[in-house]
RNA sequence: GGUCCCAUCGUCUAUCGGUUAGGACACAUGGUUUUCAUCCAUGAAAGAGGGGUUCGAUUCCCCUUGGGACCGCCA
């Protein structure tokens, strides 16, 4: 058995999507599960649309959510050489032809058919030129002899059995007028030098395999395993898009999503073993497999991936949460200043609980991150005399506390709430407020611990 | 329109002929809690419809219905 070897072959016309980047995860756990090699493959071939700063964003998403590619990005316009060779080789040996329709001549065709309400299939004109002249004033695109009888049939690894019926293949267009070859042509090609065993892209592909399985054939190449994956639905049911709402990675970076959660989340986004929700990267590795994915599309649901998140915002390795946290508010919110630092790493472990994406946690943490706190007016007002003079009494027993453990808090508090006939509430609502500017936050214990003393004693101060 | 594909709770899915059809997210209720959360418990929630095959179908086959993909000298 050869090594197995996967690619991900976007275009770079545009973000990368989810989807995209979903099919580049199978592939790339795919090749690790069988011990492979996974490449990247830029398929810059349509100069107009491609640029450079899409293939720098692909190759950043990628990295962004944990996929390497071996060796260094396979370039396809490199190549073109190639590719032509190969077309002119087809032509040589009779399985390609000149086709010299002219663009009007096709459109003609396409109109009449779509009157007709027939579907467009190119007449085949050229195949067999033995009655026509060769027209001067265009120069020919190269077709591939496409069969016209009998079935193709792929063993799809992840769909079955894909017969379809030759009949409705057309004599695609392998070179352009302009002699530069089309996708179908490349991308077989590239396949083929960079001894791809195994073709996973997405579910909109499986016509293209059947074009491109004859042109394995006609080259007496060997014929890679293909596995069509279901594609990704917006929330209307369609195939998701550029232009749907979240739909690139970016859109998921930007809202505070880690990557750990969103590659969890896509590869359980139609794939599956046993009840198993949460992989590790190695885990999912171990246990990925073509025999778990599922053959129908599968939706969008972003209350799944913030719950994802969430998940794993709760059980990361801190530091590894608090780096992503401050690289996170530095690109998409707001610098936070290196000196909240300690403060800021000593209070994650609550901070963490609180939250669904990097965003809470800054939300949450303005507290910490911030010299002067901001209390709202409606907030304010909470502040009545009763509860400054609770907050006074509180400050005078604080300042002489040596250790702001849990019990030594406790028993001040106790002791307030009893002298002056409240609750828990009538005390904490006020420190939480003076201490935090906010009635909502984390438990006061955990707000005086990551405060310290001094600067417990300085907002305590500032309110009265 | 043609070709092809798909079909289990709202969503992601388990089940590979025999289950009270399981789990997760979301949702609802209750509990813990100083607030918001967390956490815990409980609940509601599914085999599209119709035919077969079979002792027995969610599972296999056919039809219907519904949804989707493709139909470029884009990739």
């Amino acid at each position: 058995m050869p090594k197995v070897a996967t690619r991900f072959a976007p275009s770079p016309t545009g973000p990368l999507h989810i989807g995209g980047v979903r099919t580049a995860l199978f592939n790339w756990l795919f090749s690790k599960n069988q011990k492979g090699s996974f490449y990247l493959r830029i398929e810059d071939t349509d100069k107009e649309r491609s640029k450079d700063e899409y293939k720098k964003q692909i190759i950043q998403s990628l990295k962004w959510i944990g996929i390497k590619h071996d060796d260094k990005e396979y370039i396809q316009s490199e190549k073109i050489s190639d590719h032509k060779k190969v077309a002119e080789e087809l032509l040589k040996k009779g399985f390609a032809y000149k086709c010299y329709c002219s663009e009007e001549e096709i459109n003609e065709q396409k109109n009449n058919a779509k009157k007709k309400g027939i579907p467009f299939i190119y007449n085949r004109k050229w195949r067999e030129p033995k009655n026509l002249s060769i027209p001067t004033n265009v120069d020919p695109v190269i077709r591939f002899k496409s069969k016209m009888s009998g079935n193709t049939i792929i063993e799809d690894l992840v769909q079955g059995e894909i017969n379809i019926s030759n009949s409705t293949i057309e004599d695609f267009v392998i070179l352009r007028q302009d002699s530069s070859p089309t996708y179908q042509l490349s991308a077989t090609v590239d396949d083929h030098l960079m001894n791809i065993t195994h073709v996973i892209r997405g579910d909109d592909h499986k016509i293209n395999t059947i074009k491109q399985k004859q042109i394995y054939n006609a080259m007496k190449w060997k014929v890679p395993n293909f596995a069509h994956i279901p594609l990704i639905h917006s929330n209307e049911g369609k195939k998701l898009s550029k232009r749907d709402n979240d739909s690139t990675i970016d859109d998921y970076i930007k809202i505070g999503i880690l990557s750990d959660a969103l590659r969890n989340y896509l590869l359980r986004l139609g794939w599956s073993f046993k009840d198993k929700e949460i992989f590790t990267l190695d885990e999912s590795i171990k246990h990925f497999g073509l025999s778990g994915v599922g053959k129908s599309p599968s939706k969008l649901d972003m209350s799944r991936i913030l719950s994802m998140n969430e998940t794993y915002i709760k059980n990361i390795n801190e530091d590894k949460l608090f780096s992503s946290l401050k690289s996170y508010c530095e690109i998409y919110l707001k610098k936070i200043d290196n000196k909240f630092d300690d403060t800021l790493k000593k209070s994650l472990y609550f901070l963490k609980n609180k939250a669904k994406t990097l965003g809470d946690i800054y939300n949450n943490a303005q507290y910490i991150i911030n010299d002067q706190i901001k209390i709202s007016p409606q907030d304010l007002k909470l502040l009545d005399n009763l509860s400054k003079k609770i907050l006074n009494d509180f400050l005078k027993e604080f300042e002489n506390l040596s250790n702001l453990n849990k019990e030594n808090l406790e028993k001040v508090i106790k002791g307030l709430i009893d002298k002056y006939k409240t609750n828990f509430k009538g005390v904490g609502q006020p420190l939480r407020i003076a201490l935090t500017g906010s009635k909502f936050g984390p438990g006061i214990y955990d707000i005086i611990h990551s405060l310290d003393k001094n600067e417990t004693i300085k907002r305590l101060k500032t309110v009265n």
